[in-house]
DNA sequence: ATACAATTCAACTATTTAGTTGAACTTATT
DNA sequence: AATAAGTTCAACTAAATAGTTGAATTGTAT
């Protein structure tokens, strides 16, 4: 009984770590199985059918750096330190996770509708706080007249994309792995500086 | 024997159409069959297997987009005419194809090995000549001192990301079908001025 | 200790999907 | 017209994969 909780916790694990890096229809029942060290009957027993731990996968890994990011945006900080931040915890958050992004984009374009209905019911909106901080921003003429959205895509774009086009790049700029790494590294300090100056005045 | 060109055709067209909606694994056979308004046994006439199919799809669908956007890269222009047109570039090909960047980024991360091999075979690779356009902008100090490889990737990292985001961007924005593709025509007009600005001293 | 419920697994079935076959048909060539 | 090569399809097989079952085991409460 005391098994229970360790069990479901290490078929989520196994689960998160097989769907992120395959995506639901290119994920095995039984590598999941193998991955959690169970049996393949473990997984219907606890969930049911691949649907159903899939979805609790997804809707978990949405709730894995939605609020976070969400969190940034709201924090009581001025825009620079703020964009720092934001750019930090991308990082962060893929060195722990690195299919996440990829995954979420992924699984969200093959269900947009199921995807929608997710996003609303959980109530995960743009912190109202942030907007305004950008008009203020604009409106104290220290910042160009940029839609608060584009801004935000903007970053969050520029975060994620050297992550999800990581072969593209190692390809045609011949990096390997470590060089890779730190070209990351460097990224993280310039970001910040690269998306500032795109709306400095 | 005249229909010869034409099935094969019509089956590439189909096998794109559906390998770039639903990826390598979520792609069924049949589905591709459908599409192409033929015979299941068709495909295996004329490609073989599934896997054979798909590299020909994921090759041709490369070679769609890769070329043309070293092609502008290379180009004779100035820096702002460049990457406005870019830009559109950008826009044109999302209009044609909707899902080949999530299509190209998701399936390179599958087998990256295998793409890198084709990347390299293709010989596909940035311009030396936009590479040195950007290092004389900075030495006449008239554009930030940015890593040339760092300002490629937040070029089109800003492009591709809006489209491969669209649900998520239509759920936390609240927007439908058609303010989307209407913010899709206001970023497109924007998005130059953004990048430019960002590395303007 | 016994009974009961929860847990585990090997072996199984059901379903989906890729791939094959052979006969019928079409087209080009002589 | 006869022949051969290429093309098409319905019906089939083979393989992969999701899902089930029932017996054995473990843990817990009385």
């Amino acid at each position: 009984m005391s098994e229970e909780i360790e069990t479901e916790q290490q078929i989520l694990e196994a689960a998160k770590q097989i769907f992120q890096e395959r995506g639901f229809a290119g994920a095995r029942m039984q590598e999941i199985a193998d991955e959690a060290d169970i049996n393949k009957s473990m997984l219907h027993y606890y969930f049911r059918s691949k649907d159903k731990l899939f979805q609790k996968v997804f809707q978990d890994s949405i709730r894995q750096f939605f609020p976070e990011i969400l969190k940034v945006l709201h924090a009581d900080l001025a825009l620079t330190p703020k964009i720092e931040k934001l750019v930090e915890t991308y990082y962060e958050m893929f060195r722990k996770h690195p299919h996440l992004p990829r995954f979420v984009i992924h699984e969200m374009n093959q269900h947009p509708d199921r995807f929608k209905e997710f996003v609303k019911n959980m109530g995960f909106e743009i912190p109202e706080t942030f907007v305004k901080q950008i008009r203020q921003e604009i409106e104290s003429d220290s910042m160009l007249n940029i839609d608060p959205r584009e801004f935000i895509i903007n970053t969050i774009g520029l975060c994620v994309f050297p992550l999800i086009a990581r072969p593209m790049i190692e390809t045609v700029f011949k990096m390997n792995n470590e060089q890779y790494q730190q070209f990351l590294e460097q990224r993280k300090k310039e970001l910040p500086k690269f998306i500032l100056n795109a709306v400095k005045k």
